[in-house]
DNA sequence: TGAATTATTGAAATAAATTTCAATTGAGAC
DNA sequence: GTCTCAATTGAAATTTATTTCAATAATTCA
């Protein structure tokens, strides 16, 4: 639960409380290999731990999206989905035909980022990207 | 209203009706400048027209969206913004800090787009983005 | 023209995310 | 240990956007 290196460390090194609803977010986030919705979090936190509030999920995650602990993306569901900053950056394409989701290594928006960087003095927040776009089968 | 090459004459062209309502809207975001919200548009097809609904407002965008007709983005406001396609592409990059908004030109994106349709087949939507990150003022 | 069909609209419900504010909790000071 | 104060939480309200569905308007075809 507070593994050493985990979120949940980390928001203590950094000065937040460590309180029982925060652990259990964390760990729900943890645990998934996959990008989870702050729905999917709050169902898993609440079969465990009835006494936590969609608020506190939605809050905790403001709260790590901002300290870099978790990245956000919104894959055009209509809801955003979240996934731990230090379980590795890619990208996603999205076909808005089929729905389609392709996974990009973090390389491909390098230059685009050094371009930013080089000529605006802008650090580009490009960790974890989903870009919309027709793909292959879709496009003939 | 209805000049031609607007956005109303590509309408009425693939075969939409071109209703009253859809006509104050489409003006609405035509003689906008600027990048203006489903909020703004509403606002100001009622002040002159009161029996349009903000849902028609929502469905048209929606429409011309899926046409190419307007882009959307998201400047992270927690609102999304258009803008009408022939008005010209161009990128946005936001300060995260300070909430700066800087204009980029399309083609930043160029080399980024070739690639994924090169190695990926994949044609991206790169039309009007907006990127998140840091100016050089909050970044010191 | 008039009936049939389809597109479009309005009103209201719904959903995801956010905000507000009072109540509670926890950490450090004494 | 207890007091104080700031951080955090829960409940409910709010906001933006979307969806549903019956009603209406417009177009097509006989």
């Amino acid at each position: 639960m507070n593994n050493p290196g985990g979120i949940g460390s980390k928001l203590s090194e950094l000065g937040y409380r460590l309180t029982p609803q925060r652990m259990m977010i964390l760990s729900a986030i943890e645990s998934s290999d996959d990008h989870v919705s702050a729905e999917e979090i709050y169902a898993q936190v609440v079969a465990k731990y009835s006494n936590v509030n969609i608020s506190t999920v939605y809050r905790t995650l403001e709260l790590l999206k901002r300290l870099g602990l978790v990245t956000e993306t919104d894959m055009g569901e209509g809801r955003v989905r979240y996934h731990p900053a230090d379980k590795g950056h890619h990208h996603h394409l999205v076909c808005k035909e089929c729905g389609a989701i392709i996974n990009l290594t973090e390389s491909v928006m390098a230059p685009v980022k050094d371009t930013l960087l080089r000529e605006y003095k802008f650090i580009a927040d490009l960790e974890h990207l989903a870009i919309f776009g027709r793909c292959i089968n879709c496009s003939k």
